[in-house]
DNA sequence: TTGAAAGCGCTAACAA
DNA sequence: TTGTTAGCGCTTTCAA
């Protein structure tokens, strides 16, 4: 009963690896039985189920799941698509999917597109062929072939952060929403020169939307809506450029309303080091909500975005759609939370 | 010709993806000539991998990977294991891991230990599973299991971080070096009632090493090594507390070591909050030059870590491994640079 | 509760 | 340059 390669057969086996056969003929029962006491265990004979984890041990076998995913085509990964890991938001958010999805056994694929929706098409293809689960992706944008890609696949399609039009599964806030809340809050403050200072709106085009929320309040009090769009990505450096180009093309700017938290407190730092007292002499005003800004003196005004419950969220609402539940309403807002500091 | 089941045959197949044989038959060669014609261009006629890619657009083919990867068993795969994702420093060493590992067509399964080394044996048993092309994970301490099975996996293994008694490969910096530099940079400003404060040394015994350093650079010039522990995770938040437990247990100390930047300027934000004068009335350092720190005024003096390069370096590495040529250096030291800022 | 047979979709080995 | 054959390691289907 010799398993060494009989001469005239081929052989292609490379690594050495304990397979699940070399288990189950060590533990007694047939591969199907080791594979069962392994992955179903209540549907074998305790004393199976004993012999074959005792083999498992001996032997240190470790499950070759690209096998088993080929097998029953279904894979325990889950496809995560970010724009950026720069951004520390996303990273919560993965942080947040990771906790729920590893705890149930899923593993991250994870794809960064660089704010490059042609990049997003190639990733979600190469996932696709992976076989996964399920697909995470920032945003409700993409390309037309992604988008017919997606829409003929057959798994949960997650789409995080904005609220709109999904494909299928939707977690996220109201952007343009969140940028009215903040332009009322400054202007109930009393400011009537405001310039909002974003970066790159086009690929950041949440940030856009915020600003379009922000245009349709200072439009309807008559305001100008004055907007400064830097060409780098949001950073403390970039805050502290759109701080010194607001003071010289908006001389009399009274408040920016940046698109995010980075570029507020790097202005907020900057207005510092040129003796600019904030708010007096201007008034800043962030959003998401980052420690950052609750530390720095006078406190960032800001709008809190529940970056690690989107992650949570989206990826308890995947483990239920794929554990064969029904998932109620597939659209979940998770809101925002203007946190008013000293700053405005 | 059918290739309809024939009755009395199995039929398992349950997508209705297109597959290789499908564009074969539709390009009008064998099987595995559209794979070569995909996977080794060169190795096939102009003509049969232009109709090759013809069937492949017109089908809309998308390869199997699992597939793929069972039969040569190789998987383009590349495990990353950190231990946080919150601390940017790892977002950061995975940033330039994955720019330079996706451009050569690695994808990337992440796991997150929490810091807890048996929760990497169990990603390490789940990522050998998937028969990942190469392993990178932070740091060079693993528990006895996860570095036996390591041990007697025949794929590259890159450990970063720290530079010591690697398994394989090895690309990250001299901590107790960066300890000792900035334990004589407090010395040489002239400050000699100086607190290390870390947070969870245990879990974070990178900056453990940094204590040792710091700790022996002043032994040296028989001062005395007080340590703080606190009982968090670095933020801005716990830097904060840290400052408070110093001027409460140790009122006479003139600069505090903090472990990293995240405490440094947490301290330093809220030694500003209370009117102290820094460096006058407390001098504080920190450790990674976060962007953050130089933002701050006084800018924070600190060990600028080359975070990216280390990704960038690592993945690079090992390209060349997997790519079959031979590595000369199996470590690198990407060394640190002192940033001496205002605030000492 | 257990097992035999077949097959998941692709590629390595060998041959032409 | 192309094709035939077999097999990667596992799980499904079906039958006992």
């Amino acid at each position: 009963m010799s398993k060494e390669p009989i001469s005239g057969t081929k052989q292609r086996r490379r690594s050495d690896q304990v397979t699940l056969s070399q288990v189950a003929e060590a533990a007694g029962v047939s591969p199907i039985t080791a594979s069962r006491a392994l992955n179903h265990p209540d549907k074998v004979s305790d004393r199976a189920r004993h012999s074959v984890h005792t083999a498992v041990e001996r032997l240190g076998y470790v499950p070759n799941l690209i096998a088993g995913s080929l097998a029953s085509s279904r894979s325990r990964l889950v496809a995560v698509i970010v724009p950026s890991l720069v951004n520390t938001v996303f990273v919560e958010v993965i942080q947040g999917l990771q906790e729920t999805l590893e705890a149930q056994g899923y593993q991250i694929l994870l794809g960064n597109t660089d704010y490059d929706l042609d990049r997003e098409y190639q990733l979600v293809r190469t996932f696709l062929g992976w076989s996964c689960s399920a697909l995470v992706t920032a945003g409700l944008r993409h390309n037309q072939a992604c988008h017919t890609l997606l829409a003929n696949w057959d798994h949960p399609i997650m789409e995080v952060m904005e609220l709109g039009k999904a494909m299928d599964l939707n977690v996220g806030l109201d952007h343009v929403a969140a940028g009215r809340c903040m332009a009322s809050h400054l202007i109930e403050k009393g400011y009537r020169h405001i310039v909002y200072v974003g970066a790159r709106l086009s690929q950041d085009y949440r940030a856009g939307m915020r600003f379009e929320g922000h245009k349709s309040v200072l439009k309807a009090k008559g305001l100008a809506v004055p907007l400064v769009e830097l060409n780098t990505l949001g950073s403390l450096q970039a805050g502290a450029e759109g701080l010194a180009q607001v003071l010289a093309h908006y001389p009399q700017t009274q408040a920016i309303h940046f698109a995010n938290d980075d570029l507020a407190v790097g202005a907020l730092l900057a207005a510092q080091r040129q003796g600019l007292r904030v708010p007096e002499d201007i008034a800043i005003a962030g959003f998401n909500g980052l420690p950052l800004g609750q530390h720095v003196t006078p406190q960032l005004t800001t709008i809190l975005s529940p970056r690690e419950e989107i992650g949570r969220l989206a990826a308890s609402i995947l483990i239920q759609r794929l554990s064969g539940k029904a998932v109620e309403h597939r659209q979940h807002d998770v809101g925002f939370t203007l946190q008013a500091g000293g700053s405005t």
